[in-house]
DNA sequence: CAGAGACGATACAGACCTGTCTGTTCGAGA
DNA sequence: TCTCGAACAGACAGGTCTGTATCGTCTCTG
């Protein structure tokens, strides 16, 4: 049994580059919190699953609160370099770039294992909008704005201000209307209804002109 | 103690005009699980704050889910008579009659009690789709589906059934950032863009003719 | 007036939750 | 070799949850 444990803390450096307890945690604590829901997984569950002593949950992160702060910040961070990854590949044009994004987005909520944005799950499990978890989650769907923002900007329309808040709106509609409907649902139309947003602007912009 | 119980039971008749116990536990319910979360609200809360027996919460309903299912569905019936009392209200031009659901919708999340749409709060709170509440909260989206798709049908749009989906993900869209944002979000511009959507749908009608 | 049933009050079982505490093992550095 | 800290193992406290069981009271109906 020592044996095992002093084994895998060996070889994992070799499977799992330098997972440290921490991380272990963390990760075990982001996939049960994320498939069964923060409410319904008990820290014991965490520690059993993530095969740690509870101690050790309690030494790295003061209370569960905490650990669904980190949790959810390592969940943004994800997203926000698969954000980056995707305007990375994405070319110059600004209209292409929008639609990649939403694209990636699609992607996102049309996967196997989407149950929800986690963001948007955490304000509908926790009531009080000052709890941290909340805070946190409001935090990123604030910069989740101002990155449709940046994009919008070089779209060149009249009204970007107007043109960013409904297109977030389309977002946070496509994760939610993924979740409740699942496959077939309103959601496979993001682009489409993005692009739509998008001429109805820049008609605008030309009758004005 | 007895005395007041029988003039309650007696004059409620006035006050509260036949609010039999099932009625009251219901009210409860509702008003308990919207504001705090389902999962937050055990039964021993309910049956406190509704002044009535354990015994008689069980009595009407043989579980806790079955409440859920029941305060669900009567969450349903009031929106859908909202629904119907804003069709009676809005005029003949179809137009119109969808602007004023989504202008309905706006004041629903934009009331100072709004604390998300209880059927995707459901959803998010119960992460297993098989659980009786979601089936419930599917029913009900798929409802507001059909509702929005009888309102684009008298537009006269090229593809009525890519537009419903479309105003469907805006509609849940503005439910969700409203709840994630507050009062300032960008479901304040549900109404201009579905708008924009629905003209742009006409503008390619036009031109196809 | 007598029986039936709705209701109130409350104790209880059994499970689960978070967080603390004690004691042990083991490896790395002085 | 000795020491110290990280990690493991597991018991425990104090609270919450759902659902059941018990018992006495009220009200209506025949």
């Amino acid at each position: 049994m020592s044996k095992s444990a002093k084994a895998r803390s060996t070889e994992a450096v070799a499977s799992a580059p330098t997972e440290t307890v921490r991380d272990r945690i963390l990760n075990t604590a982001r996939d049960l919190f994320y498939r069964h829901g923060i409410n319904s997984v008990g820290v014991d569950t965490v520690v059993a699953q993530s095969g740690v002593a509870k101690t050790s949950l309690y030494r790295w992160f003061p209370s569960k609160d905490a650990l669904i702060v980190a949790v959810l910040e390592k969940e943004a961070e994800d997203r926000w370099a698969g954000w980056d990854y995707t305007a990375a590949r994405s070319g110059t044009d600004p209209r292409e770039r929008l639609r990649a994004q939403l694209a990636g987005i699609v992607k996102f909520v049309t996967g196997p294992k989407y149950r929800g944005c986690p963001f948007m799950n955490v304000t509908a499990e926790f009531a009080d909008a000052q709890h941290p978890a909340r805070q946190v989650a409001r935090e990123i769907m604030e910069e989740l704005r101002r990155r449709v923002r940046a994009l919008v900007n070089d779209l060149n329309v009249p009204d970007p201000q107007t043109l960013t808040e409904q297109l977030v709106m389309l977002i946070d509609g496509a994760f939610s209307s993924a979740q409740v409907f699942g496959k077939e649902g309103p959601h496979l139309l993001l682009v489409a209804a993005a692009d739509a947003l998008v001429d109805a602007q820049l008609v605008k912009g030309r009758e004005a002109r």
